[in-house]
DNA sequence: AGGCTCACGTCTA
DNA sequence: CGTGAGCCT
């Protein structure tokens, strides 16, 4: 996951920081980390079907850690699957399935610790187990966001939009993304995290201790990015042979991407894959662009605005389709499925989190403190593996006022003591005390828009001095590449108003909170903070999803009660102009002519039949450096090319639909049947833009692939694929995501089979020939062969 | 021989 | 994440 190698080339610049160094501070989370991680403590119950909401828990003790030291996390969940990553869930779900099966087998046997390990292995975090998290984050007022497609895109956003200072994470591609302040390694025992920050990227030098040779001297964020693409990242598998260093050396001496893959071809030793500049260019875009949800002007923006010349419709799939602005709205808030965008099912509605807060330190026998204020709950709490609350208080609905805390009772603890007691008195006082510090924000002076400049730090200069070659060379290189460096950050000139509205919005609204008491003192001291100098609370904003004025309790209330929230304004659509509601247009590729495609309802592409088709060339140089290859695109949908789609594309495959589309194979008598294209249309819709006959899809989970309580899940729309033989097949067709064991299973079919690293079977090229559902799965049993 | 990439095994929530 | 096999120079 992410890029291999960078973090421990990036040692040098690593610092282990305490939590409370960045007290005051928003920091956005990436949930998926605590998610996973809190899967791990029931496995089992997950693996089979057993309610349980321990991963919730694990997640929140974390916010809770955060909080305790003064950070305000805002959290950040993955949504939708993004074009560019798709194609791998086929394979995983099957890996997957396979261990449920064997953990049941075993567990039948009695073997439970052996079915355990099994179960770890199959369970993996959908939608609906991260919506259990909002439900406890709704419940305590921390904010939080669904990103329409990767969190990472998101978390840039919020990072680079001033809301956040800093990103909790994993994953080194958040540095990719443009990242100041990645934050890696969190540990709640010790309390610390290890920082990267961008700007310490001079200091790292090829000289420099634990660098492994890599030099990040005067680059700019475009260079790093390219060496990081270039070395492999989750949208675009390396050319095979060129890991960091090498991707680092050359983009040193060649300067740009395309000089360096230039030289590889020409130096013979590596194969290229057609189309890889392409294939690159797109990769560069998702990090660039990628959709996420702007939450002050609630829609989808583009991470960073595109520069038109370069940009087109296939792209446009790439980095993640418009949504209409009151669907963005309601995925952001987490009211839809991300996946399905159907409205969220509550796997667990015996889980209602009380506004209760457990004390971090589990040592001292916990400490119980409840947040009060916010909406009264109609309804006592009662049945439900988590009601250890009790009734919850009736507290006055101003929502973001504060009150006072009022005690419950803590499932674990029993009781309170004294000591608890004065303790969230306390942290009460502490907070109104302290109720306007604000966060701070080291916000990056020039906005979206960077310089590229080069930055000459101390450390830079000690560089170039221990290493008196490179120093010319990194200084040479700094200078020249005008036209790499500003690639993409360039603002347009008609987006540049709106983006500063965007800033003022953002700061109006803090303006606006300055005074405002965080209406939930989340903060239950324990005793070691009794005697500590009392913090500055962070003022706490309410989620931005939620209306100021008509924010509706969370728990109590179901998502359709929510929904009427998010129609008020008009949206404007930039780039997109709104479709009907649930159709999202997203071009998809058409297998027996490349040039067409058609919309579904979210993103469904696959870039293999868009690029490489020139069979002439290995490397495709079409155009200069900045022009790509745009291939034709029609546009929106016609009923024939649904019918040809529903003929071609694998998804289609799925029993629910499947007689409409296979009990005639003939495409023309098809065509011929105009009533006929209308059921198939309606159906297509029905099924792709209403979901109503995909009702298992409620559970598929997330990043890769699904296990859902009974184990049965559908498979998710594949991407379609050529039917033409012996057509080259960009490696965007292969499996490449975000974690890196997937690479395993990655083919390249046969683009460098004759290279000795031709690990990647032919027989994988000619099996994929055929239709995607057959191509995948036999791919799958071929990939699982291999790993027994 | 050394450098580099890639795969495997291990550990841990 | 660390180690080691294997390929390349």
């Amino acid at each position: 996951m992410g890029i291999q190698g960078l973090l421990p080339a990036l040692k040098s610049i690593q610092n282990t920081r305490h939590l409370s160094e960045f007290s005051g501070q928003t920091i956005a989370v990436d949930a998926y980390v605590w998610l996973h991680k809190g899967v791990f403590t029931c496995a089992t119950e997950l693996a089979t079907g057993i309610s349980t909401h321990k991963y919730v828990n694990y997640a929140m003790e974390k916010v809770r850690l955060l909080r305790h030291h003064g950070i305000e996390p805002y959290i950040v969940f993955d949504g939708g699957p993004l074009p560019a990553k798709k194609g791998t869930e086929v394979e995983r779900k099957r890996k997957r399935d396979e261990h449920l099966a064997r953990g049941n087998l075993l567990a039948s046997q009695g073997k439970h610790a052996q079915a355990r390990d099994c179960y770890l292995k199959c369970v993996d975090v959908t939608p609906q187990m991260a919506f259990q998290l909002i439900k406890a984050l709704r419940a305590e007022s921390v904010q939080y966001i669904v990103a329409p497609y990767e969190a990472d895109a998101q978390l840039a956003f919020l990072e680079r939009q001033g809301i956040v200072s800093a990103i909790l994470t994993e994953d080194s591609d958040l540095l990719v993304f443009g990242c100041k302040n990645v934050l890696l390694k969190f540990d709640p025992v010790a309390r610390t995290v290890v920082s990267i920050s961008r700007a310490d990227f001079a200091s790292v030098t090829a000289t420099s201790l634990d660098s492994n040779g890599i030099s990040l001297v005067g680059w700019s964020d475009n260079q790093f990015r390219a060496m990081a693409i270039l070395s492999g990242c989750d949208y675009l598998p390396s050319i095979p042979g060129i890991g960091l260093k090498t991707a680092c050396a050359m983009l040193r001496r060649w300067k740009t991407p395309q000089a360096v893959v230039r030289q590889i071809a020409l130096e013979g030793k590596k194969r290229v894959p057609k189309g890889y500049l392409d294939q690159f260019r797109l990769a560069e875009k998702c990090f660039l662009h990628q959709r996420v949800y702007d939450p002050s002007v609630e829609k989808l923006v583009y991470l960073s605005d595109v520069d038109l010349q370069s940009w087109d419709d296939l792209a446009e799939a790439y980095i993640g389709s418009d949504l209409e602005a009151t669907l963005a709205k309601k995925l952001a808030a987490g009211d839809l499925d991300p996946i399905t965008l159907e409205p969220m099912i509550d796997i667990n509605p015996g889980f209602r989190p009380s506004r209760m807060i457990r004390d971090i330190n589990k040592g001292t026998g916990a400490t119980w403190s409840i947040k009060s204020k916010d909406k009264e709950k109609s309804k006592p709490k009662n049945g439900g593996i988590l009601n250890f609350f009790g009734p919850n208080p009736t507290i006055p609905p101003r929502l973001k006022s504060p009150s006072k805390p009022i005690m419950t009772v803590g499932k674990a603890s029993g009781k309170r003591t004294l000591a608890e007691v004065m303790d969230q008195d306390v942290a009460a006082k502490k907070k109104k005390r302290f109720p306007s510090s604000a966060p701070t924000s080291p916000v990056t002076s020039s906005k979206f828009f960077i310089q590229s400049g080069v930055r000459r730090t101390s450390s830079a200069t000690v560089q170039a001095r221990a290493s008196g070659s490179y120093s010319r060379a990194e200084k040479e290189n700094i200078a020249s590449e005008p036209a790499f460096d500003g690639d993409s950050l360039i603002a347009q000139p008609g987006v540049d108003s709106e983006i500063e509205e965007d800033f003022q919005f953002e700061a109006s609204a803090v303006e606006q909170e300055d005074g405002y008491i965080s209406p939930t003192p989340s903060i239950s001291k324990d005793e070691e903070d009794f005697s500590s100098p009392p913090k500055p609370h962070p003022k706490r904003r309410v989620s931005p999803l939620a209306d100021k004025d008509d924010f509706v309790d969370p728990i109590s209330s179901p998502p359709a009660a929510q929904s009427s929230v998010s129609l008020r304004r008009p949206q404007r659509l930039v780039h997109y102009s709104p479709s009907p509601v649930h159709i999202d247009p997203v071009k998809v590729l058409v297998e027996a002519s490349p040039d067409k495609r058609l919309e579904v309802k979210r993103g469904i592409v696959d870039l293999k039949d868009c690029l490489g088709n020139d069979p002439s060339s290995e490397i495709d140089y079409s155009g200069s450096d900045e022009d790509s290859a745009t291939p034709p695109y029609p546009s929106p949908l016609t009923p024939d090319e649904l019918i040809h789609q529903t003929q071609n594309h694998s998804l289609i495959t799925d029993s629910n639909f499947g007689e409409l589309e296979l009990e005639d194979p003939e495409e023309k008598e098809l065509k011929a049947s105009a009533s006929r294209t209308q059921v198939v249309a309606a159906k297509w819709q029905e099924r792709w833009a209403h979901g109503s006959s995909y009702p298992n899809t409620a559970f598929l989970k997330r990043r890769e692939t699904n296990i859902t309580p009974t184990g049965r899940h559908r498979l998710q729309p594949h991407s379609q694929r050529a039917a033409h033989g012996n057509v080259y097949r960009s490696t965007l067709d292969s499996p490449v995501d975000a974690n890196r064991n997937r690479k395993k299973l990655t083919f390249f079919d046969g683009n460098w089979d004759d290279n000795g690293k031709g690990k990647f079977d032919t027989k994988m090229l000619d099996l994929d020939t055929e239709n995607t559902e057959i191509s995948a799965q036999a791919r799958t049993r071929l990939k699982v062969e291999r790993f027994r």
